[in-house]
DNA sequence: GCTTGACCCTGACGTTGCGTCAGGCCGCAG
DNA sequence: CTGCGGCCTGACGCAACGTCAGGGTCAAGC
């Protein structure tokens, strides 16, 4: 009955859960997480029901929900999934944002590397075509029904043995690049290397610019690599030489 | 001299470019981007100037730069390099959080797929398991000096015969599971294959908990998946049995 | 009982990048 | 002259608190 009746006061109990004094006074205005105030002087006391609803909270805020969405879903617990998938909704979204900035930093920053001038145009042209595919989603947009077809045929003639094929070729490349590697970027060889890589990303990503820009972005940062694609992880002397002869190679125009 | 003289009012001015008057009224008062103001009534006029610093600023803008920073970059272009090294940074860190809450979401809902109540203390143990990782990065947590040796030892081994006997290993696993759709998540047989598919995964990721992630995170979201990935693309059911198998199989306890 | 230092309280403003009124001036067509 | 559309300048709102400022409370030591 009586088991465990201590009550914290604010710091010692934001102490224990790890927020701040300020957060439990917000939660409190916002009627998010209310205390008991017994004492005659107004001072917040929480005890055991409080924590056990705080955890809540902050586990939710984790994922990402608003407060008002966290509110939501304490007082209709019903509703957890659908709103669990409305955020998965969202923070997909977010991520493939991210990864095109992502992206179109890594191509900046290749582009300005060979210590020229910033060259605004460049940086714009970089941006404004990943950006593109930003609003609205690619599917309909790059994968029209003829598109569609073509990559279910793609799906349908998969199997473990093109999947050697492919591995194979990508470690070809891989070792012929890094035998090029004091070669100049702009020149021939380089760029036929270039051409080799863009034709098997392309083959890969079935021309999907959403996915190419998501390799780039892993390019620009290897260490967060999800986990298949580590058997491909490339190293920085590959990566580096690739991104110069894509971008400093075709001729400065 | 006299090429293009022509003026913008804000309204023509702001849809030629993308963004709202309101917008260019904010780049006013903070002093970002300064029009001309001839007009006696203070109407706000913009030219072709104008026009190319509002171009920069979008494009600054779209890589997550704040409008602070774009101003100093805009004023000191030299600095451009290292304010794009520091962004890349800070959304590569932006994106494994939201990795981490997307990996959390799509294990809570494989947890609570079976119709069970929320179970608020899974879901906990789930976020907390996956957040821990977060602050201070796991290179130094998990990858103590013999950990590194060993993944050295992999590196060192990796060729194109064992990324290709991997590969046929995945395959055969994906085919089994196919196989095995229609049986009980909870059964002997979905348990051997979940504990298969976290031995491959282990395999790859080297016990790297961050990339783990990673996957997980992609699970739940395989349009975003990045381009070499593509390759293993997993089917839905195959994802869907496999998730349950791992969450739910193991014996409620 | 009194002082002291630690702890608590309630406003209230700052942050970021605008959205969204509200109230009022300007300019051009009929 | 009137009307309508475009422009202007405040000013508040949002999300989740951080950060003072000013002032009350508590427990302990003297």
């Amino acid at each position: 009955m009586a088991a465990e009746r201590r009550l914290f006061n604010v710091q010692e109990f934001a102490r224990r859960v790890g927020v701040t004094v300020r957060a439990l006074h917000h939660y409190d205005r916002i009627g998010l997480l209310r205390p008991r105030r017994n004492r005659p002087a107004g001072y917040r006391l929480y005890g055991r029901e409080e924590l056990l609803r705080l955890e809540q909270i902050v586990v939710l805020k984790s994922l990402g929900l608003k407060l008002s969405e966290i509110r939501e879903i304490l007082q209709h617990p019903g509703s957890v999934a659908l709103v669990l998938r409305r955020q998965r909704r969202l923070l997909s979204e977010r991520r493939a944002q991210l990864d095109r900035a992502l992206a179109a930093i890594a191509a900046a920053e290749a582009a300005l590397q060979p210590g020229r001038l910033p060259g605004w145009e460049m940086l714009q042209k970089i941006v404004k075509e990943i950006a593109m595919q930003n609003e609205s989603n690619w599917t309909e947009k790059y994968y029209s029904p003829e598109a569609r077809a073509a990559i279910a045929r793609r799906r349908a003639a998969w199997s473990p043995e093109l999947q050697a094929e492919v591995s194979r070729q990508w470690a070809e490349l891989f070792a012929d690049i890094e035998a090029a590697l004091g070669e100049d970027p702009a020149g021939a060889k380089a760029q036929a290397l270039a051409a080799r890589w863009s034709k098997l990303v392309a083959g890969f990503t079935g021309g999907n610019p959403a996915i190419q820009q998501g390799l780039n972005a892993m390019w620009a940062d290897q260490q967060n690599w999800p986990a298949p694609a580590s058997a491909y992880r490339i190293k920085p002397e590959i990566q580096e030489f690739i991104l110069k002869a894509m971008r400093c190679g075709p001729a400065p125009r």
